[in-house]
DNA sequence: GGAAATCGACTGACATGTTAGTTGGCTAGA
DNA sequence: TCTAGCCAACTAACATGTCAGTCGATTTCC
């Protein structure tokens, strides 16, 4: 009936199960192993960790407020759509917050914050010769979570990783096709040169480079997976869906 | 032993009770009907709207994904205290994301928006002469809320919703002794004009002088009422307070 | 045959029971 | 008087039980 896509959780550890509940689900919807649209149900995602219903209902109730998850009242809980248009609010809402974290940490350039990005940077780079691109999006993640860091902006990290969540399942989707990571990594280097610098302007301009990519991706994607997109005005809408796509997998 | 601070549920009312509980407990917290620092337990809430914990609960893992609650496992749960780098971080976070959503509105210009701010404003002028301000303060909401929808950006009032929860208690501290209610209404105005007439630079700087107000008075009413704020590094810091606070009341 | 009523198998919403971790006060022993 | 250990009284975390609403397949009636 229904895809398993978690694995029981182990018993040896100190770490409660509701957090790593929900990591795990908010994990599985970024990276697309839940397929947005595809039908999810407390019980048996509980089942599938061997745990009880009550840390993934709270992991619901998260999700819903991040619009990864569409709950339908007694009706039932859905993987969000990609929905273009979230994509796009997404882009604006972190273009312009992180242009405001790149313009703090131009003015505050602390050595060891600097230190940090360029390192990070560096393990970019090294995994440049690599297969396997989850290496790199770890450290992109991390690239982004240290500017914030630098501009002593810790709010910003915690909503630019909401924002990015709608992003990044386009990237995901994106991956096999076009990569430019080197481009990408170039970019960051940039980025990083202008703090340094205490140059605004041009730390502001890689930044702006770096947003341009996911839109040049988009509407082939579109073309490519309809199933997987949602094309109403209302993202949140909780009533819809009169396409007779298939419910999960 | 703890203050009572809700009222029962009426139990004719079409809408569930989760919702309800959220709004309830989320607006006591930024009118300081819940003092920051203050202990509340889920049992105790539930108990005092006459459900069960379990609304309260799904109310608290929002409300502590918002920054509004500090849970301790297995001790307790507390009012954040209002952190001061927590306010000027959502200041900084929201002045970005409403110049962003201003400057979109200057391009898109609708008339029905355009009209539904405007209608608003004059409301506005007309609590000028009342003396509660609640009045006042749900309209400004609304002509938030409504600039992001001129700007097509739901998304952003999302977030500026969570960011301005932070910046609207100290607000609500300094409504008794300043209330520059005029000049704000002015700057709405001054905005919504730069709007219509798709003039972005006169709307951002009519914007940015509408987020000078709470730098003001924020570190005098620090010096009024230490023991509502909270001066560590972290603000998400979950184990803390070496200080001798009085517990709740 | 076709439309309407029915029923059963789901769902999440909500209620309540249980457990483990923390704390602060009490007491026994020095 | 002081201290170490114990214990009762909390807490949120987690588990489970119950319920009402929804939907779709089937049956029933025309």
């Amino acid at each position: 009936m229904s895809v398993t896509v978690f694995s029981r959780l182990d018993t040896f550890s100190t770490e409660a199960i509701g957090p790593r509940v929900y990591r795990e689900i908010r994990e599985a919807i970024v990276c697309l192993r839940l397929k947005p649209g595809q039908i999810i149900s407390e019980a048996d995602v509980a089942r599938q960790f061997g745990a009880s219903r009550q840390p993934v209902h709270d992991a619901f109730v998260r999700l819903q407020s991040s619009g990864l998850l569409h709950v339908l009242p007694q009706r039932g809980t859905r993987v969000a759509r990609i929905s273009p248009k979230d994509v796009r609010d997404a882009q604006v809402i972190r273009r312009a917050i992180e242009a405001a974290t790149v313009a703090r940490a131009c003015v505050r350039r602390r050595p060891e914050s600097l230190a940090a990005l360029e390192l990070n940077v560096a393990r970019q780079e090294g995994t440049a010769g690599e297969r396997e691109p989850n290496a790199f999006l770890k450290l992109d993640e991390e690239f982004h979570r240290l500017l914030a860091e630098c501009a002593d902006l810790e709010m910003a990290w915690t909503i630019i990783e909401d924002a990015k969540s709608h992003m990044d399942r386009v990237r995901f989707l994106s991956l096999p096709q076009t990569t430019p990571v080197a481009a990408l990594i170039r970019q960051h280097r940039a980025i990083v040169a202008g703090i340094a610098a205490g140059d605004a302007a041009a730390a502001l301009a890689a930044l702006t480079e770096h947003f341009g990519e996911i839109d040049k991706s988009l509407p082939a994607l579109e073309a490519a997976f309809p199933e997987l997109f949602d094309y109403d005005e209302a993202s949140a809408a909780p009533g819809r869906d009169p396409s007779p796509a298939t419910a999960d997998r």
